[in-house]
DNA sequence: CCGAATCCTTCAAGATACTG
DNA sequence: CAGTATCTTGAAGGATTCGG
């Protein structure tokens, strides 16, 4: 268990899912593998603008806490695929409800055109 | 609306959620606000490990993002009540949603023992 | 193609002390 | 009681370059 992660018990479990959810992209690398298995380059163009140094770090993140699975084939040229594993899968729920609520948010936010 | 807000609508609905929910204790305070009014004190107390300046912190942007509400009683001593508004309420299921899966993964850490 | 290595910047979070 | 005022620090994120 990562350290942030630990920290989080100790306070309340809400503060898990943030520290294992809460890094940038992570949630959006998950929505997008709920879709299926993904290669790293797929997972870039999905995501938009990530740099390839912070992409692989929100990836091995996600791996150490065992959200996604990482699959490397021993071929020219290489090829590794992310998936969520089953714990992953088992965010699906939370992930739509999110999606949604962000996207209302933001509907909310344009329509009230709040400063 | 907030510039992480903003940049995050232009990715992703998903990265608005974590821009508006991901700070630290963010969430824990949505919890706790979830079972009615609280005043900065008893939210300080409630939280746990959190200095004044952060959990003020936290509030204003709350407050910004249309989440909580802040009101100040011209007394003495001062009081100043926090709770959660319309919108903040529409994010009790994900909050009671979230802390049972964080509370599900940290009992499946402990009982596999992972490093 | 999938990163690793390096360097840099910024900023949230924490410690501490003080005030209306 | 409910915050400010300063200061410090660590980590996250980003740009760029290089390698298997």
């Amino acid at each position: 268990m990562r350290q942030s992660v630990e920290n989080a018990v100790a306070v309340c479990p809400v503060e898990v899912a943030v520290a294992v959810l809460g890094g940038s992209w992570k949630l959006t690398v998950v929505k997008h593998l709920t879709g299926g298995t993904m290669r790293f380059g797929e997972l870039r163009r999905a995501v938009g603008p990530v740099t390839p140094r912070v992409l692989t770090r929100q990836l091995r993140d996600l791996e150490a806490d065992g959200i996604v699975s990482r699959t490397v084939f021993a071929e020219v040229p290489p090829r590794v695929e992310y998936a969520l594993t089953e714990l992953g899968e088992t965010l699906r729920p939370a992930v739509v409800w999110l999606d949604e609520w962000g996207a209302a948010y933001a509907d909310r936010e344009v329509s009230q055109g709040r400063p």
